[in-house]
RNA sequence: GGUGGGGUAGCUCAGCUGGUUAGAGCGCAGGACUCAUAAUCCUGAGGUCGUGAGUUCAAGUCUCACUCUCACUACCA
């Protein structure tokens, strides 16, 4: 069984993610976690809230707090909301943690022994009344192209065109409105990403089962020409720049006082840091899944993020990795996301349009999203979310096609053979068809999961379920019951398996709901695997429960989304508009 | 502006290196069944594959132009 590193790109802080954030990557990597454990292979999979930054300084501020409690909030609240989504995090942790820190410094001090370091001054704007230096979107002006008075410093939201702070007619502060801004000199470390870039562009070449959109980015970056990118900023809050030289030093950096590291450099090392707590805290070890000089070498690790992480994760990213000349684990596998989008715009807190996690919760279940946002996966495209899509997919695909099977088959056991797993019938035609669907379904299943192609395995989970009904509607044991009891019989039982199977199936995507198929038939935790092996296995899978086995019904799995429902959301969070 | 992704049935999307009548789910129409959450099963109607040229015996699939849309564009993350 192979090792299987998984990582989401790092949830920002800065408030509760929406359901976008979810789909694009902590969701799909928390299901292909979970398939692969399900499939025997040993998996680790982490996460952790991104906290550094301007607009966490920004937010907690708002907040009127401290930056450091602000995140401590904040990072509970995603936990909980990721606990509330089942989420299985083996570890959640914090970008803000000692031991990122110290292995940021790290990086940072063997990337400069390499060379691959240097420091430079470069220009920023200054906002006298905030204290702060001003990253560009944050100064705000009357763009000089247009003539748009609340252009970003960055790129004038009217007409487009992509300016620099300097450019701006009366810049202001975006922070506070004030205009006594100012461009000043400040100095930076800056990462050699152009020395990279060959290596990179063979890394890249080289990779295997990215998808298109993930490898065509990192391209375009290493055509256009790898920058060299400053890795530190103006702020109070993040990781101080120790001294060269100083490993474990605190000691700060001449010129570096009020300098941290800037997010992006420390965000993906927090992945490593994360591990390093998880072993801390459970007494496993972290260096067999990062050092390749120490058992990592065959660990598969694989990357889920949206789109617009890939140019860290494939470029910046390894460039660190790589550059430190140190025995670490390179990703193998990146699994890239499009946007959901909402009614086929922007999601957009100000304006209180789309839905976010810990409101997604008050409206319908976790399983419910799971299974809509997986069905409908950003893989190819940008996908749009609506309510309606969403009470279609969850009235047919789990309350009609999945939950109803469950009932119908487990309500007519408990009628006619008083709950048991009824013995008896030949098997004929109806079985035969049903296996013949199950030995092609399953290894296709298992396949989509293995390539990470969500919406594909919701369509054939869903596919299987589906094939249930049909073999009830060809078995049809309440006609047989009528003239021959054992036929009746067999068509329950297989019916029942069926139910079983389809809990056992169902495992990843919507968690609570095969648990609670799996207690009412009583399938032991222990019998719960995806451990088919191969054909003739198969087949034996819908003769798994024994005889007399005592099987419950479920109360009603999944409760229908009513017109009215989709009404009142959509009003009250601006659906359709 | 530059670069990249995408534009396929009413809706949401599959269609690998070009190859018989372009697929799925939902929705819609008709039928079957009655065990079940008015659920299920079967059948059917629905597409000039964004537009216009080109390459080829053959193009949704390759080339060029145009158009719409989304993303990125390095100090937001």
């Amino acid at each position: 069984m192979a090792r299987i590193l998984v990582t989401s790109a790092l949830p920002y802080i800065n408030g509760v993610k929406h359901l976008g954030n979810l789909a694009g990557s902590m969701l799909p990597a928390d299901i292909y976690a979970r398939a692969m454990r399900l499939l025997g292979h040993e998996v680790l999979y982490i996460c952790a809230t991104d906290e550094h930054g301007t607009p966490a300084e920004l937010a907690a501020q708002d907040a009127g707090m401290d930056v450091a409690e602000y995140c401590e909030k904040m990072h509970q609240a995603q936990a909980g909301a990721g606990a509330q989504f089942k989420l299985s995090y083996d570890y959640f942790g914090r970008s803000s943690a000692p031991s990122n820190h110290a292995l940021t410094q790290h990086f940072a001090r063997v990337l400069e022994e390499n060379d691959l370091i240097e420091e430079r001054i470069s220009k920023q704007v200054y906002s006298n009344a905030d204290g702060r230096f001003l990253p560009d979107r944050y100064v705000e002006g009357t763009c000089p192209n247009c003539g748009f008075e609340a252009a970003r410093g960055d790129q004038c939201d009217s007409c487009g065109k992509l300016l620099d702070p300097i450019d701006l007619i009366n810049p202001y502060s975006a922070v506070s409105g004030s205009t006594d801004v100012e461009v000043r000199e400040t100095n930076h470390l800056y990462l050699k990403q152009s020395v990279m870039s060959e290596r990179l562009r063979d890394w890249v070449n080289a990779a295997k089962g990215w998808p298109h959109l993930a490898s065509s980015i990192a391209l375009k970056w290493l055509d256009e020409g790898l920058r060299d990118r400053s890795i530190t900023r103006d702020l109070s809050w993040g990781i101080p720049v120790t001294q060269n030289g100083a490993d474990g030093s605190k000691k700060i950096r001449s010129g570096f006082d009020g300098k941290v590291f800037y997010v992006w450099f420390d965000a993906p090392i927090e992945y490593i840091a994360a591990t390093q707590d998880w072993a801390a805290q459970t007494g496993a070890d972290w260096e067999r899944w990062w050092r390749t000089d120490k058992g990592a070498d065959d660990v598969s690790y694989v990357q889920f993020m949206g789109k617009d992480n890939v140019a860290f994760h494939t470029l910046s990213f390894p460039t660190t990795i790589i550059g430190s000349a140190e025995p670490w684990k390179l990703v193998d596998q990146l699994k890239a996301f499009n946007w959901v989008t909402w009614y086929g715009g922007k999601f957009s807190t100000s304006q209180k349009r789309g839905v976010f996690m810990d409101q997604a919760l008050n409206i319908a279940p976790s399983d419910y999203w799971r299974w809509h946002l997986m069905a409908n996966a950003p893989e190819g495209n940008d996908a749009s979310f609506t309510f309606e899509e969403f009470q279609a997919t969850i009235n047919s695909d789990l309350a009609n096609v999945l939950g109803n099977f469950v009932n119908r088959i487990t309500k007519y056991a408990a009628g006619k053979f008083d709950g048991k797993v009824p013995d008896g019938g030949v098997a004929g035609e109806a079985e035969a068809w049903i296996i013949s669907e199950l030995e092609a379904r399953i290894p296709a299943l298992i396949a989509y999961y293995e390539a990470k192609e969500f919406r594909k395995a919701a369509a054939e989970t869903r596919a299987i379920w589906a094939a249930g009904n049909e073999y009830l509607t060809k078995a049809a044991p309440w006609t047989h019951y009528k003239t021959d009891i054992d036929q009746a019989a067999i068509g329950t039982r297989i019916g029942l398996n069926l139910a079983a199977l389809f809990g056992v199936l169902a495992q990843p995507i919507i968690p609570d709901a095969a648990d609670k198929i799996l207690a009412a038939l009583g399938v032991p935790q222990d019998n719960r695997s995806w451990d088919f092996g191969d054909k003739e296995q198969i087949k034996t899978l819908i003769e798994a429960l024994p005889i007399g086995h005592a099987v419950g019904a479920p109360d009603v799995l999944f409760s229908k989304i009513e017109d009215d429902d989709v009404a009142q959301w959509s009003a009250k969070f601006g659906g359709g508009a």
